[in-house]
DNA sequence: GCCTTCTGCTGCACTGAGTGTCACAACGAC
DNA sequence: GTCGTTGTGACACTCAGTGCAGCAGAAGGC
């Protein structure tokens, strides 16, 4: 389908001849009850050769996260102070869904067998730890000097991971069908609006009130306490206990 | 050291020694360097024994986790609809954290193991996985019927264990010195905060301005805080900091 | 043309994890 | 005593992964 013209990667055929025979025997007999040996006869190579492209056979399964994993930390390392952090690693993490949605039929296959595997489950695990931490370094970068830099940092890597994987994982399930990509940006929306918050706000949070106990009754159950920013807590707390009538 | 009259349960002892010769040997001379024969070499049992007791290699790494995993799961199945459900899995995840700070020494000991070796990263990985998930089916199922109930659930489970282990982890680093449990405590506290709200919360609205009139001052300077009566003070005040943006 | 060197592939032997199977000993029930 | 059960050990086997040596072919110097 691409041009076969000018391509300035010559990419050895063989890695791909692998990948190749391996899915087709796997989708065939199954993960464990094909060997390596059966992968090489298959493909017409050397056994020795199969180690040369892939460590690991759980590898050969995954054969562009590595790829996909240089491609996001380059994006990071490449942000500049302008960027919005949260936002930022949504988009990093979304370059993962392009991987999956460029070849929508492998990703759905491999979906299948990784859920059924669980040594492919765990492999997967550790590519997703990858990811995971990759976030977390830029941005226990950005977040450094804040009271809780880390804490925050590894708790938002991990949630956009989460809301990412879990928009892709329902993608897959569904043997490719729909638009992949709204269904991530909805759940990565609900990740930002919980921790979005930008270090000096200029516009804060929307007012809600109680709808229902509101609706029907008592509207002395509501207090509206307005005050400075500036102002000290123990102010606060003195007029709200005032409010309240307690004194 | 513990009462050896009247014990209930009967536990074998060769399952402790072998984790006692396993961690020897892995202190010794590494993990990747010690087989499995080595193993029961020391312990003086036959090796087929071993994979008796421990189903891989690694297991031997994690001989308690699996306990502690049925003990979290019978937790959250054993829990009614009373409970707040962010409230209830940090509440389980703090088992965990008991568990680690039970033998102070011993984790601290894996903990350097699991750092250095790959194998054992990816082991721990999974199962940290299954911790996830138990926690995550958990809040599947008490946000059932909610708009984005699974989503929420994923992300809210991941959040909890990333905070869970990110205090985890600063204690071991700190070779089990100082307290862990207030560390724990501080980073899901973190995490419920940002996703604590409850569906009926006891404070409403938080932040917010004047929305025609915004341009002309700044409306940063003023905070309007709409609450429930019957509040409790430290909860009022708890939404005051985060509104401010002190976390 | 020939000869080097380098690179990529193959075959072979080896280690070590994990499994299936059978045999044997200890134990309690009857 | 004989049964069945349970825990244990010994052996053989499969298969993933590694180290090493050899070999073909392409690139390059002369």
């Amino acid at each position: 389908m691409s041009s076969s013209s000018a391509a300035p990667a010559a990419k050895p055929p063989m890695r791909d001849a692998l990948v190749e025979a391996a899915f087709r025997l796997f989708l065939e007999r199954g993960y464990e009850h094909t060997t390596v040996d059966d992968i090489v006869a298959l493909a017409g190579v050397g056994r020795r050769s199969f180690f040369r492209y892939f460590p690991s056979k759980e590898d050969v399964v995954f054969p562009d996260h590595e790829r996909c994993l240089a491609d996001m930390t380059a994006f990071l390392a490449a942000s500049g102070e302008e960027h919005e952090p949260v936002r930022r690693v949504c988009d990093a993490a979304r370059m993962v869904l392009l991987m999956y949605a460029e070849n929508p039929t492998f990703s759905v296959q491999r979906y299948r067998l990784t859920k059924r595997v669980p040594g492919l489950r765990a492999y997967e695990l550790s590519v997703v730890w990858r990811y995971e931490r990759a976030l977390a370094e830029y941005l226990r970068g950005r977040f450094a000097g804040r009271p809780d830099g880390t804490l925050r940092a590894d708790v938002v890597a991990a949630a956009v991971v989460a809301a990412h994987n879990n928009a892709l994982r329902s993608w897959l399930r569904s043997d490719g069908e729909g638009d992949a990509g709204t269904a991530v940006d909805h759940a990565l929306g609900f990740v930002q609006r919980a921790f979005g918050r930008p270090a000096q706000p200029p516009v804060r949070a929307v007012h809600l009130l109680p709808p229902a106990d509101a609706a029907e009754g008592r509207p002395d159950d509501v207090v509206v306490l307005v005050s400075r920013r500036d102002t000290p807590v123990w102010r606060v707390v003195q007029e709200w206990e005032a409010a309240l009538g307690r004194a």
